[in-house]
RNA sequence: GCUGGCGUGGUGAAAUCGGCAGACACGAUAGACUCAAAAUCUAUUGGGGGCAACUCCGUACCGGUUCAAUUCCGGUCGCCAGCACCA
């Protein structure tokens, strides 16, 4: 009679026994070779109160079996687990409750832990970090420090997402769809003093550096996407009668001679200076009406365009005319000047607001083989582009296409591309524009109006102005507070606490007063993979030879939500402190995935709300650890969502189930059968080769023919067994290392050496050849693996079912493939 | 709208230097064991037709290249994700 499967005292054996012995502590050896280190990876959680989703431990599983392989393959192995613990549902949860967010934090972190560690992953613990620890926010605040000295934060008004509800400011991540993720509310825009990093400084660096890195494509482009850059020019326009001008950023200057109107954002510092009285009370109102609409507003409800004319003119520079300004909140203050020249005969966005408006529309650019573009080539031919015939008619429709320039003097007859050139050379010439680069990327606006987060580490001095703390007086340590309410004045609640903000000016001694900003979640993820290669160093953020040791990052794995944000924000403070010298390399992670997501049973994604959130607690409860994660690697491929099926996992608990009864034979020292031997060889290939490229769902599988196969065993050969536990493993570490217990091994299983393959046993002496006829399968044949050509075609043609579906025809051509199949075409 | 990705049995999926479509698993059906159930084991399981040997169809849809297409090329439709008036 075969016991049960005892996956609840066998698992916490292990886990006692992996801590107990600091099994997976990693240790900077410099004799291991370069190439034979690995720093593998996960995004750090935050750890909510919610406890676990079975969708961490999909990507965390995904890692812990890789570091195991390559650990068994001789690797010295980075890889460590943290808590991002700073951000607003801590201290959104300390406002309703009262209790204080490092409290509720630490109960988190510890259910987290606790959680994480019952599913066995070999994380080394002596390098577990926290954000909201003083003695890592220290370098937190020490690399805030650095940016400010090199110019790379600032202090600004700018406009931010303020929820008038909450009464405070949000996150970029808190706002879904234009409200409020918390209260449903609009969010609307409201300008505060703000910190800010200067990451458009590193904007090309971002961009061209994202070539060189083994991400996944999409990933990549999303980045690419968010960065924006587009070349085009900086053009400037006189206004009429007056010594202003305005200045534009266009990407198609060859179509400057179609500009028929301009339109400033309803920010532009102009717009009440050059606005005429007769227009004066309709612009204001207009401008006060679009400082109150929230983005949702301004963007996705906005098609039908809106605007006032302000009674100025401008000269457009090409052919004098005058044209008039117009503010619309179609045009961003964000993006470029926060001006445009408007071209609606090739812009779709101007095109609608001159219908709108019944501004005059000009066709400057003709399709290639429309008569109208011939005739300008023409003309250019003869030497006199000007003498071009006009093209009077207003286009019916609006065409960004390339073609040719029209009513375009001396340019006229000129492709696109010539002209953009042309003309830009031509501005240069005058003084009045040149070619540059404009990119989407906006600065981070890097302040919180909240408690909990990182203290900005300055001061604002009345003398002094504002003066950075020095850093032997880091950290900066976040006071306590009675209430984390946020005041709704767009001060911090730190603001409140007298004792804290007054302070003396580092500088002059003299009185001054603290930041009361906060510094946003994204600050500590930023750089948390660097503390981790050293910990408890008080002297640095780490040590230059740990970095070196270790960086970059070989293996990093997470969800795609992170596109843009985290990693974007990671690879700039890793460029900042390359330049400084403190870090050996330019990207901090060479190769990333995103695991895909688990949906819930009903193939939805899992939320509260649908009930339909599965649990990992009983899941580990019922089934085990190890069922939890073979199931998981199992669902498929790691990169794809894929809905969770708790029929599928109790498959997975048989299979181990099954490994489990094996075991239980006794071990036999003989030699067993070639064919089992030849399985085995082919097994460990497939496994191995699919663990090394992260294929889990093949791997598994090939794992369980093999134990499908071996189970009709009378005897269980220990020279079969030893390698296949060795593989199981990294998939089912806890299993594992109790399956080696019982081959009579004293020691972990964790750093045996992974099995070998010999080639020459993965080879059948026989293979099945396939026959065609016109393309359709028609018969098989057993044959020796190296039967030649020439055979094969006899041996096919001589079959009598290939006979009769040739039929007496004649024979056109004969395809042979070796090993594989043999096509006979007819005539 | 733009960008990226994906469409294969009842379900999760496997197979792509083009060469037996559906490995492995779930579910389902039937049987063995049992007083019965659970567990376990065995068999069948893409669809249609045939008593059967067998045969036809089938990888979203339409077309192309090829002896041969899930795989390559062009188009259409659908789904998912991200961005969204960026001049």
């Amino acid at each position: 009679m075969s016991s049960k499967y005892p996956f609840e005292t066998i698992e916490p054996k292990w886990q006692r026994y992996w801590k107990d012995h600091k099994t997976f502590r990693a240790v900077e050896d410099p004799k291991v070779p370069v190439e034979r280190r690995a720093y593998i990876l996960d995004m750090f959680p935050y750890p909510s109160a919610q406890g676990l989703h079975v969708g961490h431990p999909e990507g965390y599983t995904a890692t812990d079996i890789y570091s195991r392989y390559l650990r068994m393959n001789g690797y010295n192995v980075l890889h460590p687990m943290g808590f991002d613990s700073f951000g607003l549902p801590a201290e959104n949860y300390a406002i309703k409750t009262g209790t204080h967010p490092k409290a509720t934090t630490e109960d988190n972190i510890d259910r987290f832990r606790k959680q994480i560690q019952s599913l066995g992953f070999s994380y080394d613990w002596d390098r577990e970090l926290s954000t909201c620890q003083a003695d890592y926010y220290q370098w937190t605040q020490w690399i805030f420090l650095q940016l400010f000295r090199r110019g790379l934060a600032y202090e600004a008004e700018a406009p931010i997402n303020w929820c008038p509800s909450c009464k405070t400011g949000l996150a970029n991540e808190e706002v879904k769809d234009g409200k409020c993720d918390r209260c449903g509310s609009e969010v609307t825009r409201k300008r505060i003093r703000q910190w800010i990093l200067k990451i458009t400084a590193y904007a090309d660096r971002l961009l061209s550096d994202l070539d060189g890195l083994e991400w996944p494509e999409s990933i990549k482009q999303m980045q690419r996407n968010w960065i924006g850059r587009s070349e085009g020019a900086n053009v400037r326009f006189k206004l009429d009668g007056r010594s202003e001008e305005i200045e534009i950023f266009t990407t198609r200057a060859d179509t400057l001679f179609g500009a028929t109107y301009m339109v400033l954002s309803p920010e532009h510092s102009l717009v009440e200076r050059i606005t005429t009285d007769a227009q004066k009370a309709s612009v204001m109102a207009y401008v006060e009406a679009a400082s109150k609409k929230s983005d949702l507003e301004r963007t996705d409800l906005a098609k039908d365009k809106t605007g006032v004319f302000t009674g100025a003119y401008a000269i457009n520079p090409v052919n004098g005319a005058k044209i008039p300004v117009w503010i619309s909140d179609y045009v961003l203050i964000s993006y470029g000047f926060g001006a445009i020249m408007a071209v609606p005969a090739h812009d779709e966005r101007d095109w609608e607001f001159a219908k709108k408006f019944g501004l005059p529309i000009v066709e400057v650019v003709a399709p290639s083989h429309s008569p109208e573009a011939k005739a300008a080539v023409e003309a250019r031919a003869d030497g006199k582009p000007e003498g071009a015939p006009p093209v009077l008619d207003t286009p019916a429709e609006c065409t960004h296409e390339d073609g040719v320039a029209v009513n375009s003097g001396a340019f006229n007859g000129l492709p696109t591309r010539d002209a953009m050139r042309e003309v830009v050379a031509m501005l240069a010439g005058k003084g009045i524009g040149e070619s540059t680069v404009n990119f989407k990327l906006r600065d981070w606006i890097f302040s919180r109006q909240r408690y909990w987060g990182e203290p900005i580490p300055l001061v604002h001095c009345p003398k002094c102005g504002i003066v950075p703390l020095e850093e032997k007086d880091l950290p900066l340590r976040l006071p306590d507070v009675k209430s984390y309410t946020p005041t709704g004045t767009g001060e911090s609640p730190l603001a409140a606490i007298e004792s804290w903000v007054n302070t003396t000016c580092p500088k002059c001694g003299g009185p001054a007063k603290r930041e009361t900003n906060t510094m946003p979640q994204w600050a500590g993820s930023s750089w948390y993979f660097l503390r981790y290669l050293d910990p408890k160093n008080g002297q640095a953020l780490a040590s230059k030879d740990k970095v070196d040791y270790w960086m970059p990052v070989n293996l990093y794995v997470g969800g795609a939500e992170h596109a843009v944000l985290h990693l974007l924000y990671a690879r700039f403070w890793h460029k900042v402190l390359f330049d400084m010298g403190l870090v050996n390399t330019n990207e901090p992670f060479q190769r990333l995935i995103n695991q895909g997501m688990i949906l819930g049973e009903n193939g939805v994604k899992m939320s509260k709300s649908l009930g339909n959130v599965i649990n990992p607690d009983d899941i580990v409860r019922e089934y085990g650890a190890d069922s939890m994660r073979v199931y998981e690697m199992f669902m498929g491929p790691l990169e794809v969502s894929k809905p969770w099926n708790t029929k599928g996992l109790v498959g997975m608990n048989r299979f181990l189930e099954r490994v489990w009864r094996l075991a239980e034979k006794p071990l036999d020292g003989g030699t067993p059968p070639d064919s089992l031997v030849k399985l085995l060889h082919k097994t460990i290939r497939k496994v191995t080769n699919d663990t090394a490229t992260l294929n889990f769902n093949t791997a598994i599988s090939q794992m369980m023919i093999f134990i499908n196969e071996i189970t009709g065993e009378e005897r269980l050969y220990r020279s079969l067994w030893e390698p296949f536990v060795l593989m199981l493993s990294p998939f089912a570490p806890h299993l594992g290392e109790e399956l080696w217990e019982k081959l009579g091994h004293g020691s972990s299983i964790a750093y045996q050496p992974w099995p070998k393959w010999d080639e020459a046993l993965c080879v059948d002496e026989e293979v099945t050849v396939v026959v065609q006829v016109n393309g359709k399968l028609r018969e098989k044949l057993q044959v020796a693996k190296d039967m030649g050509e020439e055979e094969l075609k006899a041996l096919a043609l001589s079959k009598p079912k290939v006979q009769e579906f040739i039929g007496g025809k004649d024979i056109a051509k004969v395809i042979v493939v070796p090993g594989k199949l043999v096509s006979v075409v007819t005539k």
